[in-house]
DNA sequence: TCTGGGGTCCTCCTCCGA
DNA sequence: TCTGTCGGAGGAGGACCC
């Protein structure tokens, strides 16, 4: 397997047998890296760095040049430029990452309607049905490399299998710039070459677990018995890396996707003893977590906060309020109840605000206004209503009057899921 | 190595009611 | 009425993914 610099890589040849794939994992290579390039050509060839904020940023993600250095994503930009001094660095431009990652998912959903984007820069297509249309999958896999190449001028990486799990394993063995094809007959034999981390959901502390107990392939999974792997990973993981090791992988493709929590989180430059301080920054958080909601017509039934002490302390506390709410400023109020008890040993140096236990969300995630401050005044009047007459008589509705057409209004995008843009 | 941000899922623990 | 047990819900924290 390809250690994330590209070497290792695995490609099939034309003629790979496909017998029994359908499903294909499409991962853009160095996603944030490429779109630099793309706007900034002499960029190109180069060791470059896309990382945020001085001091505390890290690797969100490196080119491949930059990689062959030992660059990796979520390093710190520092020692990031401690292996790579002649990288350069850019700041990450979400709106650009966007606006390409819109052109590539239509490309999918052009070539099947079966398309569940994992994050920014990767998506599972279902080409079942789309045979009679375009061809095999894997000769569908190589249309879709040729189309984002020709429409985007970028490469991905396609892995093409029987399942999402193997689809996945097999885009990012054959990154950068491939395409591997993994028939359902040699489906065992292509996992159990792997390591065990290149099993979904098994991430350090687990390859720790397991490697601990001689367990380092995935052939050595098959032939653990699962009370070893439960009382090592625990009953629910050690029930999926035994199917996953197997090739069992019932997930469908979903194009389906509703939200459990949104939240918001910040790392101050420097740690924060100050009161003052932190509250005004849960009332910040709060209002952008409430103006999320709001857009996607979604209430919270639980608002949890999060702070990190200098030495990586990492404290949580939550509660589920008696009524749902969108309202920044209740958010506000509840999360600075929730921050007052933390006892704080050390400076702070990330808080963060969640809301929970989602109920509504009849907006399909499109943004209603885009304008904070509209919605600041309609708090603060609902806030100020319900303070003088009682929560129940006063709804937003009545507030403001008739809501905007949502396709009047520019849309707020989504933030990335994935900074890194899916290159490990 | 000195560790962002957004999100999901799991485990463990406690509390509460039947 | 008191006590023990059990299951569900909620909360805290951690691991993982991108």
């Amino acid at each position: 397997m390809g250690r994330g610099d590209g070497t290792g890589r695995i490609v099939s040849a034309d003629d790979a047998d496909d017998t029994g794939t359908r499903i294909l994992h499409v991962d853009m290579d160095a996603f944030y890296a490429s779109v630099e390039v793309l706007h900034d050509p002499s960029l190109a060839g180069r060791p470059l760095i896309v990382g945020g904020m001085e001091g505390r940023g890290v690797v969100s993600s490196a080119s491949y040049e930059a990689r062959r250095f030992g660059v990796r994503s979520a390093m710190s930009v520092g020692r990031a430029l401690q292996l790579c001094p002649q990288a350069i660095v850019v700041v990450p431009r979400f709106e650009r990452y966007s606006e390409v990652s819109k052109k590539v998912m239509g490309i999918f959903r052009d070539i099947t309607p079966l398309v569940e984007p994992l994050s920014i820069d990767e998506a599972f297509l279902d080409v079942g049905g789309a045979r009679r249309l375009w061809g095999s999958p894997g000769r569908i896999g190589r249309m879709v490399r040729a189309r984002v190449l020709a429409e985007t001028g970028l490469t991905c990486s396609v892995g093409v299998a029987a399942t999402k799990h193997v689809a996945k394993i097999a885009s990012t063995a054959s990154k950068p710039d491939g395409l591997l094809i993994v028939s359902e007959a040699e489906t065992q034999a292509f996992l159990a070459s792997r390591p065990v981390g290149a099993l979904w959901g098994v991430g350090p502390k687990a390859v720790e677990a397991l490697e601990s107990r001689g367990i380092r392939m995935v052939s050595d999974v098959l032939r653990t018995p699962r009370g070893v792997l439960d009382r090592a990973l625990g009953p629910a993981l050690g029930a999926r890396i035994s199917q996953l090791a197997r090739g069992h992988d019932p997930r469908s493709v979903q194009t389906e996707h509703t939200e459990k929590s949104i939240g918001h989180e910040e790392t101050f430059l420097e740690d924060v003893a100050d009161m003052a301080t932190l509250r005004s920054e849960f009332r910040r958080l709060a209002d952008r977590v409430a103006g999320r909601l709001r857009a996607g017509g979604w209430e919270a039934r639980t608002i949890a906060v999060k702070v990190r002490l200098s030495d990586f302390t990492t404290l949580s506390r939550s509660v589920s309020v008696p009524e749902p709410t969108n309202v920044g400023q209740r958010i506000g109020d509840v999360a600075i109840e929730l921050f007052s008890k933390i006892e704080l040993s050390q400076p702070v140096r990330l808080v963060g605000v969640r809301a929970e236990k989602l109920v509504g969300g009849g907006f399909g995630g499109m943004a209603l206004w885009d304008d904070d401050e509209d919605w600041r005044r309609v708090d603060a009047a609902l806030d100020d209503a319900r303070s003088r007459f009682g929560r129940g008589a006063v709804t937003r509705a009545s507030t403001l009057g008739p809501r905007r057409d949502v396709n009047a209004l520019p849309t707020n995008p989504r933030p990335p899921r994935n900074p890194d843009a899916g290159d490990t």
